[in-house]
DNA sequence: TAGTGGTCTAGACCACACT
DNA sequence: GTGTGGTCTAGACCACTAA
């Protein structure tokens, strides 16, 4: 099989399940960290099925036991296993097997108020007209004389869960209903879908951050916590206008263990890519 | 002014002290754990250019007496400034600010022979044809009985910088010239463009994950450091057919500490996008 | 109230990079 | 050598959860 990263999950791998105290022992002379070796022997035991998902996994203090390390040790292995998204750590309660990670896709604000999916929910919290600063001007290909923006600050709810923040800018002259539209939403109202809009690529880039004191509550997390953070500049034009130009810069953030994101304008290709099975 | 944790030991409060550079005291009383409040308050000096960009950082027993915290605490806010891609650690020397992410465009094997870039280098590891699994022969849109794929893993090296594992699956009859290309690669020559190839979209997603022990090292990272893991269908179509179809799914590694992904089909962005830290 | 994860301390030893 | 980051230990107190 491919690479040795990141073995497949859910593998119903074959007998001899060593239950509870037969794991491995952990090598102190191989040079291979303890706390990498230990995540290594627990994943390997979670694809065998060990522990139930949504049930608990084994304390801190049971694997210290177990393994005959330090807190630090088990912590560090822990928190692998976290950012790989096949536990959560609840406070106060234990360790959980997590389902497999949701796939998002990156999308902004123009294209939420355009298509209005269902199952999506924008619970906006600033929404103003104000003058960009010189990298937002740049990315909506802006004139030189400044000219107003609509910013829109918002959390992304999807299925009811608060998914996404959204940070998202845009010309005021070329999406005119925009700010009205975003208003209607704070007022609770359903604003209309826009007509004369046709949207057409969008350019994305991902890079890994972590969330600040606020981002992180807003989307269930902790200040600390490894993000997904995009960049989405939302190409389309009206009828009015022949020419494709960006219509929105935006800034997305998504909690890193939780969500897998997905970055193409198309093809939902039938299946959805399993969470870390990597082939 | 006792400090609720640590009672009992007495600490060497220096109170002459408050060093060099000023620094904002931490509040052991706020609820804000340490490691983030240092980590707030390096990079905010940071930002304001306290340290040259590829010069040194203060040494961790440095920071630990300016602010009086122990090195557990000053690690924990160093591995959030290096996975923002702030700064690196290096092993025996210190630690250093990074020049800004690069920003890589995902792309899979097919693209990158079909374009060959100046500044890309391919080293293949292994390339061979093979049955595919099931997971993957769905992406492909292949047809029910089993036809072989070729498989191809290598690291991608841009601008002579080991940058991207790739763990490429290809229909064999759809790209039938892949594995001649790919193997004379491997021979040291340089294969020629495919003609009659028409690539369309590639759908992509990214998710976060951990190096093993073989990736880490093949992109100079470590075991545990972070990832951007990958998958990407590139769809397209030769003259012969007519219908754009699946010619290639693969999984993209690339190190999370210092790349930014780009995914889409343009946009060169020309610019670094500020403030990577979130709100 | 007992147990959990979250944070923190004050040490220690190592491999590695410098000089 | 000396100093660096990398790892690990054996404690401790906290806030939180659940019985």
């Amino acid at each position: 099989m491919p690479h040795p990263i990141n073995r497949g999950r859910g593998r119903p791998k074959q007998s001899s399940d060593v239950p509870l105290t037969g794991s491995r022992a952990l090598d102190r002379n191989s040079g291979v960290p303890l706390y990498f070796q230990l995540a290594t022997a627990l994943r390997e035991k979670l694809d065998a099925g060990a522990w139930e998902p949504g049930s608990s996994f084994p304390t801190e203090r049971e694997i210290a036991e177990e393994f005959g390390v330090s807190r630090t040790v088990i912590r560090r292995a822990l928190e692998l296993l976290v950012n790989d998204g096949v536990i959560v750590l609840k406070k106060g309660s234990g360790a959980f097997v997590t389902p497999p990670r949701r796939q998002i896709e990156a999308f902004g604000l123009i294209k939420a108020l355009s298509d209005q999916p269902d199952n999506l929910t924008l619970a906006v919290r600033t929404a103003r007209e104000e003058l960009p600063d010189a990298a937002v001007a740049r990315f909506l290909d802006m004139s030189p004389q400044p000219r107003p923006v609509t910013h829109v600050t918002a959390v992304i709810h999807i299925e009811g869960n608060p998914t996404c923040l959204l940070d998202s800018y845009s010309p005021a002259n070329r999406v005119p209903w925009l700010l009205p539209a975003v208003q209607e939403l704070q007022a609770g109202a359903k604003p209309p879908k826009p007509s004369e809009l046709i949207l057409s690529r969008a350019a994305v880039s991902v890079e890994l951050t972590f969330f600040g004191r606020w981002g992180g509550p807003q989307l269930g997390a902790s200040a600390g916590d490894p993000a997904l953070l995009g960049h989405l500049v939302q190409f389309g034009r009206t009828k009015a206008s022949e020419q494709a130009r960006p219509l929105e810069f935006a800034h997305l953030v998504y909690r890193a263990d939780n969500t897998q994101l997905a970055l193409s304008g198309a093809e939902p290709s039938a299946s959805q890519v399993p969470g870390s099975q990597t082939p």
